[in-house]
DNA sequence: AGCTATCGTTAATAATTTGGTAACATTGAA
DNA sequence: TTCAATGTTACCAAATTATTAACGATAGCT
């Protein structure tokens, strides 16, 4: 419902990087905590259940690894997902984070854009326990791995904000999303855009998937219903 | 009169800040109580148990955080949100914060519509899921989510202020709202409109759903029942 | 790096829906 | 019966959304 929400647990033993992550999910509008090494990242994680924690493989006093472990291992933080970061190379950890049931991985260099995407998609298993990728309604289809809308068998590559309203909207058919809903999922708390610009790229979608599919529900917002 | 008016108590030192406020909630049909400082609002709380609590942290005399211990500490007054006011980057505030049993955090600068779709969020905690989901009333379903009514499975779309007088009147069936009431929880407090605009609104709504669904009680109000 | 196509945003304006009111009719309780 | 309260209708104003076009920003390419 609301991105602020979402608690996101940060670990790193740079401050530089997370200072960078940290700029960038609060951009989104995320409620992000953070702790310096893997002992900090299980304190904060058993006090505040964050909904999603990021660690840092090779930290000092306690590594990304075991922190993982331990609290795979908490019972309370059972539906808290975990992400490691990780150089680029580093398949053996790869492995090893797998083992002890990371849900993601994100590589350095860590690019914004392709975080947040991973991010979201990642959160998105906390709500919808249903259809993850290549999610259809009606005859659409929408694969937010490849960011592909499929429509009758043919091919639409979306915008990028054009993708993710849609994408928004398609997460829960027939829920109306109110244009604040839609501003802070999809253009994030900080930025501040006009609200004509929703009903433009709601335009182009709908130049895209037809008109019907896309339902104004005025004074309110905006739903998606077959 | 209308006892199922909600209370908000809002604490700042700051005398715009608490005079913004004050103006956005009152327009929306609250009962507004106002503090300067930690002390009075645990004063006025342990006198008149709010509904939720507005506090921003850094205030003299009391701050924030110390009075939302006291205020948690304080078993009559379990019942009631808080909520911090806390300027962006204050992540140490946010952390301690949730600590002594705050229930969200709103950021300065604040947006009138985001603080109100956050409150409205926060309330419906008060009452559970109840109003929330599909509520089903004789052969009427509501569903707030899909902003729609059905009726013996016909699907109606009621325009905003239709659907919140409806809503509102099937919130607690059999139970009279007085007109008074019903202007302030639908049209909120600030807007004054004539005499004849609930009958209207009334009128329409009876028009989609039937005649018989509400019941006119002369001189006092409306009610739902079946 | 420079060029080009695409994207995101806004402004301006049109189209639409909603909300509110006036004016008059009807009802029902004292 | 009487008359204040409510019902009804049609109409206008206000609010909201749709559409188009233009422009700067950005990303991708050579």
């Amino acid at each position: 419902m609301d991105n602020t929400q979402i608690k996101i647990l940060l670990v790193d033993d740079e401050p530089d990087i997370l200072e960078f992550l940290e700029y960038n999910l609060k951009k989104e509008g995320y409620h992000v905590l953070l702790g310096k090494n893997g002992l900090e990242a299980v304190d904060i994680a058993k006090k505040e259940h964050p909904d999603l924690i990021i660690l840092d493989i090779m930290m000092p006093v306690m590594d990304g690894i075991e922190a993982c472990r331990i609290i795979r291992n908490t019972p309370s933080l059972k539906n808290s997902l975990i992400t490691f970061l990780t150089a680029r190379n580093e398949d053996y950890s790869q492995i090893a984070g797998f083992d002890v049931g990371a849900d993601d991985y994100i590589s350095k260099p860590i690019k914004p854009r392709v975080m947040m995407s991973r991010i979201k998609a990642l959160l998105r298993r906390l709500n919808g326990t249903a259809a993850e990728q290549g999610l259809k309604i009606g005859n659409l289809e929408i694969d937010r791995e490849k960011y592909l809308v499929y429509k009758n068998g043919e091919t639409l590559t979306l915008p990028r904000k054009e993708f993710e309203l849609l994408s928004l909207l398609t997460s829960k058919p027939g829920k109306v999303f109110t244009r604040e809903d839609i501003l802070s999922r999809v253009w994030g708390n900080e930025i501040i855009v006009g609200d004509r610009t929703i009903d433009v790229h709601i335009r182009k979608i709908r130049e895209k998937i037809g008109d019907d599919a896309i339902k104004t529900v005025k004074g309110i917002g905006y739903k998606f219903d077959i």
